[in-house]
DNA sequence: CGATTTTTGAGGTACGCAACTAAAATTCTG
DNA sequence: CAGAATTTTAGTTGCGTACCTCAAAAATCG
């Protein structure tokens, strides 16, 4: 057994460090904090003494000596999806761990569709707010509006939905042409060597991250997978009722229709119609979202594969990203960056 | 917009409560801590102080006041494959971050595979540590020896690999059965409706985790799948040399191979053989493990799908396991599942 | 009722660090 | 080289909680 280098038992502080160093409390404190007023030599003096005693700053005792409090916004969507829904339970949990690291989260809801009222909200929000996570819609009026609260020393991120060409510090979503692509190669793998069409439904094709699916999904299927075209883009507006008819009529219409592929929400009624059409097993159908609903149509066989982003990492990642950012703290990129998962019938959590 | 529930700018502290619940802070301490000697009349009231203030604990002074530290030893193996090399790097990492919060990490290199060898460096483990991670081998001498740590009151949590009968606080890993069937899916969709064998390469049948992947997907393959039976699976020790050889006599020896699942190590040595013989493309190869082999044989096109868990999320959730223990906190069961990932070319993070 | 037990109050210390003030040491100026 | 200006250092306080002691008050019991 080669054993791992052990630290100290205990840990040293400041304290230890200043006795090493022969130098007060205050100077060290300079000197591990970059502060100005102290003399080169004695820099390197206290700092041989850290590298000695292998000091690390305790970070429960330097946020209590800090003592600053974070305030958050984030802004979500008004009663909306299931996905959605999860998102926001999320982001409320995320809430209660931050409430004991002197965090306080406030959840807005907004009608985060409508690019007036979002931006409008954003241009309101109170000045007591230090960062803001949104889901943001990729338009002039709200990227202004990011843009602003940027200027003020806000740290904003968007979460789900990006504004790319604004000066939000961090994107927390998913990358979704990858995804379409994902989906696509899915679709053409779980059809090889069969021939018929491609159906592809999104909520709405103003919504970014609905058209990015889209476009990645289309990229890989024309090039990849000549024997399935792809049917031109329907509109479900993420609305069950709406996706059911939709689905309903392609079937009809299409007697060699191989696949689906949703990008957006509405799924229930897309399962609706694929099992009363009698073909849910022979229809490849592909969507987006783990939730109750999905989860059933997975397991039942209806749904072939979800495409999936998890929502707890989400809301966890764009609290720790705000977080780091206002106590000046590096974030780990990879540890922050959310995956793409895919869920078939067998690898549900 | 609706606004979220706004909580109080400043934090309540536990002197705010005693004066609202008109008690001292000592009663006050006593109820949040569930110390004994309060009247049930006192209690109910500071209660409803501590509600209607929404007095939440702040963690860090907390931490600072309770001045405790942690020590954990996770024991690894020695030197290995890319997989063990990544989570190394990854305990390593948390090691670091745990630093920070009175937390200390060693790392023991032990050969894991050797059950004497592991339970005797389990069974001379230095009582100075209150928590345990360890890579485990389901074997009875290994189980006494965690069952003796867990007796002598040391937290053990087992990673990556079980030893589920034992009396471990928790597993870190990733469920194997359902690796497998996962893997037989994808398995079994990409080869839809083709005739041929399909070959399962293992490290050793005496590993648990393998064993439990091969025997899920074999279920799945032989249930859903009868036009891909299954070679007798072949034992690869997770060494590219010999699954070289053994993977290029496969190829020759079968005409009608189909695909691949390695549900072990050696994947440089079935990637060679795999090109070498030309028929890369055409034989599905689905294995565990994302490196930075099996990434570029995904990117090639070699490799057709991975199924991973993230040695950073392991190495993580085994270190929050086992401080939330150790400090009498609860886990919340759905952040520390480790989920069973599909990585394809598409979405490769 | 007095004696005993239980409950509560008051106060203190310690944790490790940040941030402030004041003092000491150094450098600059005429 | 005195004295002012500046840089460097020491000393101190407070953050919010845990945990401790000791005494006072209240409740309970015989």
């Amino acid at each position: 057994m080669t054993g791992g280098a052990t630290q100290p038992a205990i840990r040293a502080t400041l304290e230890d460090v200043a006795r090493a160093a022969g130098v007060s409390l205050a100077t060290v404190d300079r000197v591990v904090n970059r502060r100005e007023g102290v003399r080169a030599k004695t820099v390197a003096r206290v700092e041989a003494a850290v590298a000695k005693l292998g000091y690390r700053a305790d970070v429960a005792a330097a946020r209590l000596a800090r003592g600053q409090t974070f305030r958050f916004a984030f802004v979500l969507p008004t009663g909306s999806n299931s996905f959605m829904t999860n998102l926001s339970e999320q982001v409320q949990r995320t809430a209660d761990w931050l409430a004991g690291q002197r965090g306080f989260i406030d959840i807005l809801h907004v009608d985060v569709f409508d690019p007036d009222v979002l931006a409008g909200a954003l241009e309101t929000l109170s000045p007591a707010y230090q960062g803001v996570a949104v889901i943001a819609l990729d338009h002039p009026r709200v990227r202004a509006a990011i843009d602003e609260l940027v200027g003020r020393g806000v740290a904003v991120v968007t979460l789900v939905s990006d504004a790319p060409s604004s000066r939000r510090l961090h994107y927390v979503g998913i990358d979704n042409p990858a995804a379409g692509r994902t989906a696509a190669t899915l679709m053409g793998r779980f059809l090889a060597g069969r021939e018929g069409t491609v159906a592809v439904i999104a909520g709405s094709l103003s919504l970014r991250d609905h058209t990015e699916r889209q476009f990645g999904f289309h990229q890989i299927l024309s090039s990849e997978y000549p024997n399935l075209p792809a049917l031109p883009v329907i509109e479900g507006r993420d609305d069950s009722d709406r996706t059911r008819e939709l689905t309903a009529a392609l079937l009809a219409r299409h007697a060699d229709l191989r696949g689906i592929y949703c990008c957006g929400a509405g799924n229930r009624g897309i399962a609706d119609a694929l099992e009363a059409s009698g073909r849910a097993r022979e229809v490849v159908w592909i969507t987006h979202e783990l939730t109750q609903y999905t989860r059933r149509f997975l397991v039942r066989g209806t749904l072939d594969a979800v495409i999936n982003q998890d929502p707890g990492h989400e809301a966890r990642s764009a609290a720790r990203v705000l977080l780091a950012h206002c106590s000046g703290e590096p974030i780990s990129a990879d540890q922050e960056r959310i995956r793409i998962d895919i869920f078939l019938r067998d690898n549900l959590p």
